[in-house]
DNA sequence: GATGATTAGGGTAATGCTAACTAACTTAAT
DNA sequence: ATTAAGTTAGTTAGCATTACCCTAATCATC
């Protein structure tokens, strides 16, 4: 029992650590108060290549007007921009600027950084002995 | 660096089981869309034992009307009851029900059902090793 | 009279919609 | 090949709902 206690308060470190990693992203971009449902939909737009309005009304399953709107805010907060295609004129691309990538990626980046700390914090053995008693949780 | 990547795919995947395990405590509770605020407030009430609706207007930093509906709200949604001071008639203590406390530590639950599974899948002396590896990490 | 909670009534912003429109493309008929 | 008639992509206008917060007034209790 006082071993999972134990872990719990080791792993709880982590996710601490990890959560500050996150908002000190989001504050870097100067956006503290980005909520979880636009974090969601710039992570969509940097997962599908290519997204148009349409597109994104679709897989999002909301109006096209309503993604209309979304978008100039997100492009008033600079995290997209509009690419017009070169082979259609009525149809613009959705890019994430260099910020809104950040910020849909900044979950990814935060554990990254704590990978990083890890990896500062002890040796190539200790490291993979770390990886094969993790592996095995499912 | 394979073998930051690869403890980077592993934390990845213990993140994903504790995200799964808090959603699904939320959608336990029939409450699969409550708002990270809201669970915020429910956490404050957790932490504070005794809470009044103008102590919990102080914490907050909220006005007294702004707490009474949101705590109607919680009620509505079983999250919360009143219960009578005996010793003051105008004084109600907001109290979690037992729905309101699995939603207030769903976070720390989640992560013990994870910390249940790692105990499942490993024996004492490779927790230990874990812990130590894991405690180093500030 | 002071204090704790509520009620009444209001404001703003987020988030979503439908309907109508413009511009750009496609198709089909001449 | 041209042009008229659709179709499609995105935008605009206008509206509804909900979240979230307030002040002022009220009621009950201390």
């Amino acid at each position: 029992m006082a071993k999972k206690e134990h872990l719990f308060i080791v792993f709880e470190n982590l996710i601490k650590i990890k959560s500050e990693c996150s908002c000190e992203i989001f504050s870097e971009c100067g956006l503290s108060d980005i909520t979880m449902k636009q974090i969601g939909y710039l992570k969509v737009i940097d997962e599908h290549g290519d997204v148009t309005f349409s597109k994104l009304a679709k897989i999002t399953n909301h109006s096209k007007p309503t993604i209309t709107e979304m978008i100039n805010k997100f492009a008033r907060m600079q995290c997209v921009y509009r690419e017009k295609s070169p082979d259609d004129g009525r149809i613009y691309y959705i890019r994430l600027t260099e910020k809104g990538q950040r910020i849909a990626r900044a979950e990814e980046k935060a554990l990254l950084r704590v990978i990083e700390k890890m990896a500062d914090s002890m040796d190539e053995k200790e490291m993979e002995s770390l990886i094969k008693l993790l592996e095995k949780v499912r």
